[in-house]
DNA sequence: CAAACCGTATCACTCATATAATACACTTAG
DNA sequence: CTAAGTGTATTATATGAGTGATACGGTTTG
């Protein structure tokens, strides 16, 4: 079962958005499998230190994208196909590399030292 | 001096922060002289519709980081050295892609994979 | 000099985020 | 079956971000 063991919040923004991603950047990675149950919203609320209900608007986003699936009583589980999961890892990949993207271009980098600079931070970061 | 015409807010985080983020890039860029004046609060406030407080907040931590000096009832001015316009841009550069390729290995995204993909976002940016 | 502009500061208000404390109906495990 | 756990919902509170309005003193310009 997902564990949310290498979630690590940060102030870069709201909580529940950040349990979104997670989940999100799991299901892209296939990390997480389909049909997996999800924590339950009190086990995740208490494990990173904050609100159940910070959890709760997290999860019910998952619903609303379809991407997991909640009975009451029972726990929550995983629905995502290989056509969501192609669909999710798109969303994500497109949006973080558009966004840098543009702020290169507006500082004047060139297509060939973005991709120089890409490769070196990569390697560097294997590295730590 | 500074327009902020290409300056366009979103929805992505705090309006100061896209202000201060506009400002940086045009430091980076060199698209900002040393010495320029910057547009007073009140002006840049009316162009993008927010309030001048919110202006001053971005121009505070600008010049808190030493870029830009002010003095009661003038204008402020940016003061950026090369050294400073070199420590900018990589501080910025740094970021984007440091919390890009972050989220691509926790999606499995191979190195090979991460330069496909930038190179072709950046052509099909361009070609917008 | 005087008017216009500037940086700076303050107060009150709205809204989103997050917390806190419950409560209820349902499912599952002992 | 019973108790524990679960999804869901409600209300109240606190904080930060952003807005709106206003004020004061200093600089610039005509």
């Amino acid at each position: 079962m997902l564990t949310f063991d290498r979630l690590v919040l940060d102030e870069s923004g709201p909580i529940y958005l950040q349990i979104l991603r997670y989940v999100k950047q799991g299901i892209a990675a296939g990390t997480i499998a389909n049909g997996e149950e999800l924590p339950s919203r009190r086990v995740v609320s208490a494990l990173l230190g904050v609100n159940p209900n910070t959890v709760q608007k997290a999860y019910r986003m998952l619903e609303e994208e379809g991407l997991i699936q909640s009975h009451t009583g029972a726990k929550s589980c995983v629905v995502a196909d290989e056509a969501a999961r192609s669909r999710v890892r798109t969303q994500l990949l497109g949006q973080d590399a558009r966004a840098m993207i543009s702020a290169m271009k507006q500082m004047g980098v060139t297509r060939e030292e973005a991709l120089a600079l890409l490769d070196s931070l990569w390697k560097e970061d294997d590295a730590t």
